[in-house]
DNA sequence: CGCAAAAACTAATATAATTAGTATTATAAC
DNA sequence: GTTATAATACTAATTATATTAGTTTTTGCG
C-alpha cells in the first residue's frame, strides 16, 4: 500500500535520530527531515504525529536503546566494577549519539506509559548494581539518584562544552567514579559525620 | 531620547527572564515577549539583537546572579559546612529561576568572553570551597568537575521531572553531598582502590 | 524654537508547522 | 485479471514565527 518512496515509521524516526546526532537537536525540523528523506513536509504526517509525536517516538527509542547497553554493560560484573562499565557505557551512548541522549534526557514530566515504563527499566539497571554495594530499599533509591545525577551532570557538562580546560576528562571521569564508590562503600543510608552536619540545622 | 514605553535593553532582558521563569524556556518568543511588553515584536530589535542576543544577555545574568549567590553562601564558611550551603545555593538559585537555570546551563560552547570571564567566577567560588578540602592544582581542577556535575545533575534532573517516586528529595540531595564529601576527603587525586580496579585496564 | 537621533511603528519577507483536500498506486478481494 | 479500497504522497492554504526595511513620531539639547 505504500508509494514510491515508501516510508514508514522506522524509516522517519531513524532518519531524525541520524538529523539530530550530526546537526544538533534544534535542527531537527519537518522540513529538513522531508529534504533528507526526498519527501515533502505533508508527507511526514502519515507515519508520525508532528514534531512532538516525533519526539516522543524518538525518546522511546533512546532510553530503550541505553537500557540495553547498560543491561550488556553490567552483565557478569558486581561492585566497583559493575559500576564503573555501567557508567562508561552511559558516557559511551551520549558520545555516540549526543542529539538522542540530549532529546532523551530533557523532560520525563509529559511522559506517556510507554517511556516510563523504559524509563524505569534503565532505573532498574542502576539498583541492580548497588545492589552489590548492599544497597536496598530507600537508600538504593536514594543512591540511584544520585548514580544518575553525577553521570547525567557530567555527561551533559561534557556534551555542552562546560569542561573548556585543558584537561583530562577520562580522568574526571575516574575521580567522580571513585568519589561514587567511596560513598557507596562508606556512610550511605546514615550520615557520614553526625555530629557537625550542617544538614541537621 | 525615549519614545512612550520607554523600553531599555534592561528592561527587555528582566521581562525575557521573568516570561522564561514562568512560561518555560520553549516559549520564549519575540511576540510574546513583545506582548507583555505592550510593544510591536519589531521594537524589540531597538534594544536586543533578536532572539539569539536576548538569549545571551540572559545567560550572563543568570550565570552573575549564581556566582553572587554562591559567594554569599560560602562566606565564612569551610570544609563540608561551605559546601552544603554552595550546594544548596545552587540548588535554590534553580529552584527560584527555573527558566534562567536552564537557559544558562545550556551551552557554553560559543560563549562571548563577558560570558566567559562570568562562567570562570562561578569556577572560582568553587574552587575555594575546594581548597578547604585541601585540594590545589590538578586534583582540584578534577574536584571541580565532579562537584559541578553532580549539582548541575542532580538540579537538572530534578527540574525535568526526572525523580517520579514518592521519595523524598532533600534527603536525597543530603546524600549526594554527603557522597560528594566522602570523596573529597578520602582518596582525591589517587584511586582509591588501586589494585583491582577496573580503571586501570 | 528647531534639529538630530533614538525609538516605536507599519509593511513586507522568509521560514516553519500543520491541516484540508486531491490524486495515485499498491494490495486484496472477487 | 479486474476492480475496490485504503494507504500514501502530493499541492494548496493557513497560521505563527523571526527578522529587515523604511517611515513616523517624539524627545532632549543647542
Amino acid at each position: 500500500m505504500a508509494r514510491r518512496p515508501g516510508l514508514t515509521e522506522d524509516v522517519v524516526v531513524n532518519a531524525a535520530i541520524e538529523l539530530v546526532n550530526t546537526q544538533g537537536v534544534e535542527q531537527l525540523t519537518v522540513a529538513a527531515l522531508a529534504q533528507k528523506l526526498a519527501v515533502r513536509p505533508p508527507s511526514l504526517y502519515n507515519h508520525v504525529r508532528g514534531l512532538d509525536g516525533l519526539r516522543q517516538a524518538m525518546v522511546l527509542r533512546g532510553l530503550r536503546a541505553l537500557t540495553a547497553k547498560m543491561q550488556t554493560a553490567v552483565m557478569g560484573r558486581a561492585g566497583f566494577e559493575a559500576l564503573v562499565s555501567l557508567a562508561q557505557a552511559y558516557r559511551a551512548f551520549a558520545a555516540e549519539q549526543p542529539g538522542l541522549y540530549a532529546l532523551t534526557l530533557r523532560s520525563n514530566e509529559n511522559a506517556d506509559p510507554e517511556a516510563q515504563a523504559a524509563g524505569q527499566a534503565a532505573i532498574d539497571v542502576v539498583l541492580a548494581v548497588l545492589h552489590g554495594y548492599g544497597l536496598e530499599g530507600d537508600a538504593a533509591l536514594h543512591a540511584t539518584r544520585v548514580l544518575r545525577s553525577a553521570l547525567h551532570g557530567f555527561v551533559s557538562l561534557e556534551m555542552a562544552g562546560g569542561f573548556a580546560l585543558p584537561l583530562s576528562l577520562d580522568e574526571s571521569f575516574d575521580q567522580l567514579l571513585c568519589t561514587l564508590d567511596c560513598g557507596l562503600r562508606n556512610g550511605f543510608g546514615q550520615n557520614a559525620n553526625p555530629d557537625s552536619s550542617p544538614l541537621q540545622q
